[in-house]
DNA sequence: CCAGCACATCGACGCTTGTCGAATCAGCCG
DNA sequence: CGGCTGATTCGACAAGCGTCGATGTGCTGG
């Protein structure tokens, strides 16, 4: 629509919307959290992010996640859908590519779900 | 053990997964996650969802939700899916049948997002 | 008992998605 | 340079998904 390569969402921390049970979604902010939550929705996606998540100093490189049982193409194609969703952040140095949550945009999907406020 | 329509908000929250900083997820665990992350990776069930949640008292009757753009049987197909992946329950009183959240369930996927722990 | 409302199911049709092998790009080192 | 390893892109294909209209089911009221 507006921008058709950046991701979903931008740096900026904005948490987005309030818990769910406060006020209903608009339809824009809908589409925009149901592009996040696809993004976890497959089990090899959410298997990936939970390695890169749970990994010591809050990085990894592909090599050190990518037996997941699918082919490394495969590998790269999920960690590309992560990455347009604002879910994860890459670098590469030298030969190796270093993927990170984006912490603040993971914080926005666990808000929207907190259901005690 | 099985609490049929009890409204717990029990200790039956260990349903899953730690947050999801602390440890990568199994493969089994990874299915049933994405699962329910699937269940609400849809813009117009998003917004199913979301109105449910933040009805007064806790549940919506269909008819009181129904009006997010698609034909009824779309939005009942969306409903059941939400229903299987155990976000919403669903009670028939007389003519309507309301749903609500399943606290639990929801909170399990809130607390994998928990960045801060 | 029948008309009507609320909701669910069915069958069909496009579009999307996950997967693979092959090819390509990007650094490193001998 | 030339080969090697790591990672992404490409093209193709089957399966899955969202959507609809038509139809079925359950309940209420006249």
């Amino acid at each position: 629509m507006s921008n058709p390569k950046v991701p979903v969402l931008e740096p900026d921390a904005a948490p987005c919307c309030p818990p769910i049970t406060s006020a209903e979604l608009s339809a824009e902010d809908a589409v925009r959290m149901a592009a996040m939550f696809k993004a976890l929705s497959d089990p090899v996606r959410l298997r990936l992010f939970s390695r890169v998540a749970s990994h010591p100093g809050g990085e990894a490189c592909v090599c050190d996640i990518q037996d997941v049982g699918v082919s490394q193409p495969t590998v790269s194609h999920h960690l590309k859908k992560l990455r347009e969703a604002g879910l994860l952040t890459s670098e590469r140095r030298g030969t190796w590519v270093y993927y990170r949550v984006a912490p603040s945009v993971v914080a926005g999907m666990a808000a929207l779900l907190d259901l005690s406020r």
